[in-house]
This record gives structure tokens, C-alpha cells and sequence, in this order.
DNA sequence: GTGAAAGCGCTAACAC
DNA sequence: GTGTTAGCGCTTTCAC
């Protein structure tokens, strides 16, 4: 239709061209109201008469008006906006929980502004004054180890936080989660009553994760009270992933030819390790028993199923977004720290219980 | 130090209670400078002068200044954010690509806008009416499916889209990506290359999405080009889970017990196949052939490791990134449309080809 | 290199 | 049930 090449380029650049957006009045002009009038139908519509309504709510569609948020947050000071921090996209289990979130803030209309942390403090801090810059209404963030500058930007910006997967000491503000100590206590204890003796640790590396440190915590007791075999060379720490797994694998493997169990503090890290028991075809749970934690697909799906720890990821993030929800809407919490549980499931890649 | 219950339960209440934050003005009183120097310090340092600067930062500092960027935004129209917008959370094979996105954007100082669509175009709408009502700069789409109201509405924004995953014929803007027909044509030629002829597919629902798409169009023509066994039998659908792939491997093998190899369209479904393979006592390559889709780190761990196709999704995301950033900056784009390429890699769950 | 005035687009507060 | 006025906290524009 065009018969230059210039127009032709002429109505490309124009895609690029940003266009003047609709704006609020331009939806009461042509609805013939105030403003302030299809304000209301948007965000109060109860409040409006029907008919002043379907004519707000015809013009809207007529003209395509989009609300601009940024104007409403300003003055309104709420932005329908929560920031979630976690540490990792690498990882089923976030997404689990992340999903838990996702179902509960779109029913109420809330967007997520999402930060990733690789496990940095530095980096978590700088998402959060970016959030808080955006003033969203709310905080997830995952643990409860923080900059200490992290810490005191929020509790002075007042906006509620959450603290998922952890049961805090100190809280922020609110935290749902469970004890990593006692749930990896529990999984070390279980193996004991399966008969191993000699059990191996792989963890992310403590001292950038508490919820690391926590398991490794749970295991180092339970190894002093069920007198299990105590070696430093039992523990290892790496990434969350299938090489991670076999890594640590290898390396206890390595100084313990003995070694009897292992427990991979993730799962795809337990899945790692069978699958590197398979490259030395070592038999899984005949040469050596593996254990996983979270309870991912993965879990139910490997061959041999595995024995792991039910951390009802769906639910932690779920349960976070109510609260946050709840807070924001200005009501009050039963509790400011919900306990999430957590369950031993034992399946094929250890020896069952003796009794 | 509170002698009362009452005062603690006030001391408490408080970290709810929004406190009134810092403004720009509040800085410049305190550095004796006019808002106007405050906002430069922030935005252009470089225009400031060393000593008003350093007397600035210090008031900022002192005060723990944040500044509102709904205010800067809805005066400067433009917020430093970006919608991202993707199919599933359950897959790596995102997380990798948004990897890649988080990793050029947060060097730029940008946020990352996050909805998930679960495959729903109605879903993907209204996440994009959002995105557009918080005035992101710029929106990178999955694939090149869309309700013709997201077109509309994205095209009338004239806000910068980069659509990734695919090679769109008519694209809303931008685009990075490959031909899913192409990918998965090759890997069905290099399946008939290892002796193979009767070849299975698994996608993922074709009719809500394009990639699913291309990919069984893909093995459609590789099935007439290169005289392989055509049964409607040897074509499932199922979801991108260990699970699915499973579930499309079992539903394959029960129509053609003849089957010599199944190629699942994405890893994690592969991964699926092999174990239900194992399940049933079947050797991968020995008695089946499985190929995957999109090299995972899982291709490369699984026992036997996976022949797939790489198709560089860290790439996609940071190049989508950049095309964004580019043009969010106003910089002349040498092309808008990015192919990212693909290539086929031979590992050990398929026999080698024949010479 | 710095400042004063104006206004981005919406909604809170108050009126009728 | 609807309208008027003012202002949220910045940055643009223009001045010096």
C-alpha cells in the first residue's frame, strides 16, 4: 500500500514511537463524568450507579485506558506491588514455592517484582532498597540471615517482610517455614534406624546459607546422639545441582570408601550423586544409600525413588503471600510466625527401617 | 527497658505502622542544596560538582534516603523496569534464559517484572495490561503465539517487546530465537542418520502453543523427507514434566511395541522417558532410543547421557535483554529479529549414526 | 554548576 | 452518588 520506502520506514520508526497514553480524563470527558468518578469505577465499583458505571466502563474500553499505577501509587501510597527475594532461579524447589505465591497474589490482583540473590548478601540488599524504591507493599525473602543494613532498612521502612523456609529467632517481621535443624536431625536419625552407621553430609556451603548451616547443625547432632560414625571428612559442601551432587558425592566417596549412606541436603544434588554411584556402577541402596531433601518431582520420579524430606514447598509460599496479604489489608495475624512442618518419606534409595 | 506491657505491645505495633519516608527535600535541607542537585547527584553525577556531590551523598547517607521512583517515574516516564513473561516456573530451561535476562538487566540497573501465563493467552493478557499500567519500559514475551488484544494493546503502547524462543514471521516488535521447525527437523534427520525409522514424538500441546507447534511440524517433514514410518500412533502430547515424558513415552510404546526410538521435545520429559524406560527393564540405546530437546544440565548428567538439542537459552535471554535495553535507549537496532541458531548433540542415549 | 516553577496522572479529603 | 480541590514526590524545562 505504501509506495515509498520511506513512508515504509516511516512507520516502522513509528512502532518505536511511544504514544500518548489514554488518561484518566480522557475516559471522563468522553463518559461524560469526573475523573474522579471513573477513579472509582476501576478501584470502588460498588460505589458507582449501574448506569454511570456502563458508560465509565464502555468508554474505558472504547479508548483501551490503561490506569497508570505509578500515579495511583504515588498518591494512594499502595501499589499492588510485593517484591520476592530468593537466592536462586537454578532450583525446582523455589519454583514450587514461587508458585504457591504466584496463585495466592493473583487472585488479588498483586504483581511480583522478583530479585535474584546467588546466595549474596550484597546483592539481596541492593534488591531490597530497589523494591522499597519502588514501594511495594510487601517483602518475601527467603532465610533469615540478612546484612545487618538489610535488616534495618526494612524494620525502619515499616513494610511488612516475610521470612520463608526458616523458623527465625529474631524475626524481621513476620516468617513461615520449619526447623532445617530438626528436619535434617530427623532424616539423619531415620537413616540410623535403617542401619547406617557411616553417613555422609553434602550441604551448600554454610556460611552463606542458614538454612545450610541449619542441616548441617541437625546431622552433626544426631551423629552424637545415635553415636554414628563421626569424620570430618563425612562432610561436604557444594552447589545445588546434579554436578554439585556428584561432586560432593565423589569426594566423600573418596576419603570413605566405607561409607555407607549419604544424605544430599537437596534433591537434585541426591540425584546427582545416583547418578554418579551409577558411572561407578556402584548399586543404589545396595553399595550405598542415598537421601535427598524437599520432596521435588525428581524424588518420585527417579529410579529408585528417593528417600527424602517433605518441606511442603507449595505451602510455605502460599502461606507467605496470605500473611503478607493480610497485613497489607491491615488485619490482625493469628500468629506472625506460621510452623510449616516437614515429613520423612522413605522410599527405595536406602535400606528401610530395621524395625 | 519498657516498664509496661502496654508500651511493648505499642513498641510492636509500630513496625507495622508505616513511617513516613524520607523525601528528596528532606536531603537537600540537610545537604543545603536544592531537591533539584539531590536528583542529579542520583541520576547524572557527573554533572554535579565533587564537593556539593560528596555533601550530598552524605545527607543521603545519614538519612537512609530511598528515593521514590513512582514519583521520578511518573514525572520522567520511565521506571528502569521490565515484564517478563513465561509459560512455567517447572522448568529449568527458563530459569536459564531469565538467568541470562537478570544478568544484563541488573548491571543496567533494571527490575524484573515476573507473570507466568501457565500456557493461558487470557492470562498473558492480563499480565500485559498490567505491565503496561505499571509503565514498564519494555516487555520480552514467550514465543510468538498471542491474543490478538495483546498485539493491539502492545503495538498501541509503542513499549519496546522482544518476543524470544521463536523466528516470527510477523513479529509485534523484536524477536531472538531460532526455527523450532528447523531444530527439531534436524534432530528427526539425525534420529533416521542412527538407523532409526521408527521414530516417536512427545510435545507439549500443540494448539496452545507455537513451539509445540513447529516442533511436531518439524518431524512431520523429517517423516516425509526421509521415508520414515508414519503412524498417527507414534505422535503424544503431554506435559513438560519427568512425569509427562513418562506418560507420552508409555502411551507410545502401548500403540508400537515396535518403536526403535522416542525423541521427547524438551529434556526434562526425556529424563521421564528414560526412567519409565528403566521401569520396565528396557535399555537406553539397547532397546530404545531417546533423544531430548533444549540441553539441560540433566542432559548432560543423566546415565546415559542425552542426545539433544542445545538451543542456547542463556543466550536468548540476555540478548533479548540487550536488544531491549537497546532500544528502551533509544540506539538504532542493526536488526530486530535474532537468530540464536541451534545444534544438534550426539550423546549416549541413541545409537551414533550409521557413518 | 545550581535553582525556581510547573506538572506528570492519579486519588484522598471534603463538599454537596 | 458525584464533583472539586489539592497534592503525592519527583524531574523537566528554563533561567541564571
Amino acid at each position: 500500500m505504501n509506495e515509498t520506502d520511506t513512508k515504509r520506514d516511516t512507520s516502522t520508526s513509528d512502532r518505536r514511537a511511544h504514544k500518548k497514553p489514554v488518561r484518566i480524563e480522557d475516559v471522563a470527558r468522553l463518559a461524560g463524568v469526573s475523573p474522579i468518578t471513573v477513579s472509582r469505577t476501576l478501584n470502588q465499583p460498588e460505589t458507582v450507579a449501574e448506569p454511570t458505571r456502563k458508560a465509565v466502563e464502555l468508554a474505558i474500553e472504547r479508548l483501551g485506558y490503561i490506569s497508570n499505577r505509578l500515579a495511583g501509587g504515588l498518591r494512594a501510597t499502595q501499589t499492588r506491588t510485593v517484591g520476592l527475594i530468593i537466592p536462586s532461579l537454578f532450583s525446582n524447589i523455589f519454583a514450587v514455592s514461587v508458585r504457591g505465591m504466584t496463585d495466592v497474589f493473583s487472585q488479588a490482583g498483586y504483581q511480583l517484582l522478583l530479585g535474584v540473590t546467588d546466595e549474596s548478601f550484597d546483592v539481596e540488599l541492593n534488591h531490597v532498597v530497589s523494591f522499597l524504591g519502588q514501594r511495594v507493599d510487601g517483602i518475601i525473602l527467603t532465610g533469615g540471615w540478612h546484612d545487618k543494613r538489610t535488616r534495618l532498612r526494612l524494620q525502619q521502612s515499616g513494610v511488612p517482610v516475610v521470612e520463608t523456609n526458616i523458623l527465625p529467632s529474631d524475626p524481621i517481621d513476620m516468617a513461615v517455614g520449619y526447623s532445617n535443624e530438626e528436619a535434617s536431625y530427623a532424616m539423619v536419625k531415620h537413616l540410623a534406624h535403617c542401619g547406617y552407621r557411616r553417613i555422609g553430609i553434602v550441604t551448600f556451603p554454610v556460611l552463606s546459607n542458614d538454612r545450610a548451616h541449619d542441616r548441617r547443625a541437625g546431622y552433626l547432632r544426631a551423629v552424637r546422639d545415635f553415636d554414628l560414625v563421626q569424620r570430618d571428612t563425612l562432610i561436604a559442601e557444594t552447589s545445588y545441582t546434579l554436578a554439585g551432587g556428584a561432586l560432593g558425592f565423589a569426594a566423600i566417596v573418596a576419603s570413605n570408601p566405607d561409607v555407607e549412606a549419604i544424605f544430599l541436603t537437596q534433591d537434585t544434588a541426591a540425584a546427582g550423586a545416583i547418578f554418579e554411584a551409577m558411572r561407578r556402577g556402584l548399586r543404589v541402596p545396595g553399595d550405598i544409600g542415598i537421601a535427598g531433601y524437599d520432596d521435588a518431582d525428581i524424588a518420585l520420579e527417579f529410579v529408585p525413588t528417593l528417600t527424602t524430606v517433605n518441606t511442603r514447598r507449595y505451602e510455605v509460599g502460599a502461606t507467605a503471600a496470605q500473611m503478607l496479604l493480610q497485613r497489607i489489608q491491615g488485619e490482625e495475624l493469628v500468629s506472625t510466625i506460621a510452623d510449616s512442618g516437614f515429613e520423612i518419606v522413605q522410599r527405595d534409595s536406602t535400606h528401610r527401617p530395621s524395625n
